[in-house]
DNA sequence: TGTGAGGGTTCCAGCAACGGGAAGGTCAAG
DNA sequence: CTTGACCTTCCCGTTGCTGGAACCCTCACA
């Protein structure tokens, strides 16, 4: 099959596909006379796998590793599970995170009247020298001291 | 003051203001006659803001907007409001779809041994052509029905 | 047999938001 | 006068693609 055909049965993009080929993600397709790539099924469940992985969160040099370990079938479970789990703390790194940027806004949000005046706490902590508590802020206000 | 003690205070990197001034979202900084730039404490106040606003990860476009209503004394408290708004809702969905790929993840950990044996359904599941049940994979199964 | 639509191919540019490093000018101290 | 710590500009690399230009291939239809 060509390429939009893989395209469309592993849910990747045809340039998505020549990309992955071109960081070698993927082997070089073969080719037609005229030069067109064909697939296989079998590269398509590649790049399913890879669609899949993506959807996941791994980053592409991720995605090598998982499918290294997914082509090699003498792998140790554990070692799948350990990129995963990696991955985990990752996600949990980010929802921390997101959560206190997200507590520091609402309670900005809940301290400014959000009307036609002019003067809002929201703006005010951005300017402020302390910087709306978003935790360690200290090495700040020790360059403002020692610039002093 | 030169671009390191301006860096130093506003706990912007110095290669950063640069890149600031590159694509206008601060104005120009005035020159030593040896070409140096030279900020002013209130230079440094816009830094700190711009600071502050990446750190709760508003994007340069909106600091840009923001660092825009923190200067125009006449503008409306609702309209910062809504740029912090907007960006709680962004991490609100954020938040969402990472909650939900952790949950798929530790779900497939949980049933993967972690041992020394090949099989994995980590594996297995990211190579599987519903692809580990992370929601809308219609689409795939459709085109998958369609090509057959 | 021409032709137009709808494939395919390559390469180049660009997105966000910087960071690294080269090549070179400047400044203050010893 | 030299040394070292600044500063300047410029360009490349990052991550993971996406869009576009310019061009070639294939197939159905008149």
């Amino acid at each position: 099959m060509n390429i939009s055909q893989a395209a469309r049965r592993s849910g990747v993009p045809a340039k998505t596909i020549r990309y992955y080929e071109s960081i070698d993600l993927i082997p070089e397709a073969d080719r037609t006379a005229s030069g067109y790539r064909v697939y296989s099924d079998k590269d398509v469940e590649r790049l399913r796998f890879i669609h899949h992985s993506r959807r996941l969160g791994f980053s592409v040099k991720e995605v090598a590793d998982l499918l290294a370990l997914w082509e090699d079938r003498s792998r140790a479970s554990a070692d799948v599970k350990a990129v995963a789990a990696r991955r985990v703390d990752e996600i949990d790194a980010k929802i921390a995170e997101l959560t206190s940027i997200r507590d520091t806004l609402l309670h900005l949000m809940d301290r400014c009247h959000g009307d036609d005046r002019p003067d809002c706490p929201i703006l005010d902590s951005l300017a402020d020298t302390r910087g709306c508590h978003a935790a360690e802020q200290e090495d700040e206000a020790e360059e403002t001291r020692r610039s002093a």
